[in-house]
DNA sequence: CCCAAAGTAGACAAGTCAGTCTACCACTAT
DNA sequence: ATAGTGGTAGACTGACTTGTCTACTTTGGG
């Protein structure tokens, strides 16, 4: 990755998280990031090849900094409670790797290209199925029961969700905090039934 | 409403819904109702007004949908049960009301329109607030507990975001029943706390 | 009956869109 | 030295964008 591509992608990842994707141009795209319009092209063959490149950029940012705030904790409880808190960091303005919270970029790509087989709906899907199996691989250690850790995960996934969408459109920052309570009672649920089997 | 008016403003609706609003020209609109240019920009000023009207339009279906599902339930325990059955209905195409599910168009449209100062997305705030004060007048049935209402309200609305957001990215169109765990742990916590304070 | 409102088709203006291309410059590895 | 790569500015194409306008027809209520 040249400095010039890297510098692109960047530049086009912040304008489609403020503005949206089809509402950015490519000319606003190169005069923000003061390129020459043959550069971007040689670099990206299409628009769509560079949205694409800057969900892959977005997708590697997003991955690292959860796992960050979710590895060595003592109990996967207590990496799973963590995620919440860095929601609330994120809503609030304090995660410096992902920038001012305009929604999930995976979330808004989706609702502006919801063809199936679109490369770019593709994307955010997978996306989602990654952040799917760190929350799993942290269930994993709270119980052995793969029904349970499939709950587990499909449950933190719909939370973390619902907190995203709720602090873009409702405007409640605090979301991500309310959803803690809930995470509570899921994995108390779970050592609960754990205890019932033994 | 004339006619004509109602027309457009279904026609756009059910364009914007399918391909997100950007992606969906005047041109198209007007081809795809039958109808003269002219007559689109006699009853909507600017393709804004018409969004607006869409939005209008969408939340007045939403919200009749949610209420009839809600509605004449025992208990109110049983109607919040019963937004989740009816997600469940949206999501796998039997929510005749809604049309084929492609998403939230309040998520979607604040997705697209992210300042807060925009019409648009002020809809979409005041269409997400409809629907936690419906949530909320069923909570009341529940507790009288001020703080437990907004703890139903808001994890109730935490819950429906996730699970719509869950099946539009994710593809997952069990999404809608996977929460409804999670409603009942909800609940039944209020009905133990209330338990305890007595 | 008659007038205003609502409708028709479609040309048109002014701007923006993605993407191509020419002509030129700077660097670097063989 | 020279070929290849990556860079510059910006003109240009052709299609599409919203919105306006002319000229005409239909329709329904006082």
């Amino acid at each position: 990755m040249t400095d010039k591509k890297l510098l692109i992608t960047q530049t086009a990842l912040r304008l489609f998280i403020n503005k949206g994707i089809h509402a950015v141009g490519i000319n606003e795209i190169i005069k923000t990031a003061d390129v020459a319009k043959k550069t971007l092209y040689h670099h990206f063959a299409t628009k769509e090849q560079l949205i694409i490149a800057t969900l892959d950029y977005r997708d590697m940012l997003f991955i690292t900094w959860m796992q960050a705030h979710m590895e060595s904790k003592e109990t996967a409880h207590q990496s799973i409670t963590a995620l919440f808190h860095a929601l609330d960091d994120w809503f609030n303005g304090r995660a410096e790797q992902l920038g001012e919270f305009h929604g999930c970029f995976f979330i808004n790509a989706s609702a502006e290209y919801k063809q199936a087989d679109c490369p770019i709906n593709q994307r955010c899907r997978a996306h989602k199925q990654k952040v799917r199996e760190i929350v799993a691989s942290f269930a994993k250690q709270i119980t052995a029961d793969k029904r349970q850790i499939d709950f587990i995960a499909d449950s933190i996934c719909i939370l973390k969700e619902g907190a995203i969408t709720s602090a873009l459109v409702q405007h409640d920052l605090s979301a991500g905090v309310k959803a803690i309570p809930l995470v509570e009672m899921l994995i108390n649920s779970v050592y609960q039934n754990k205890k019932g089997n033994t």
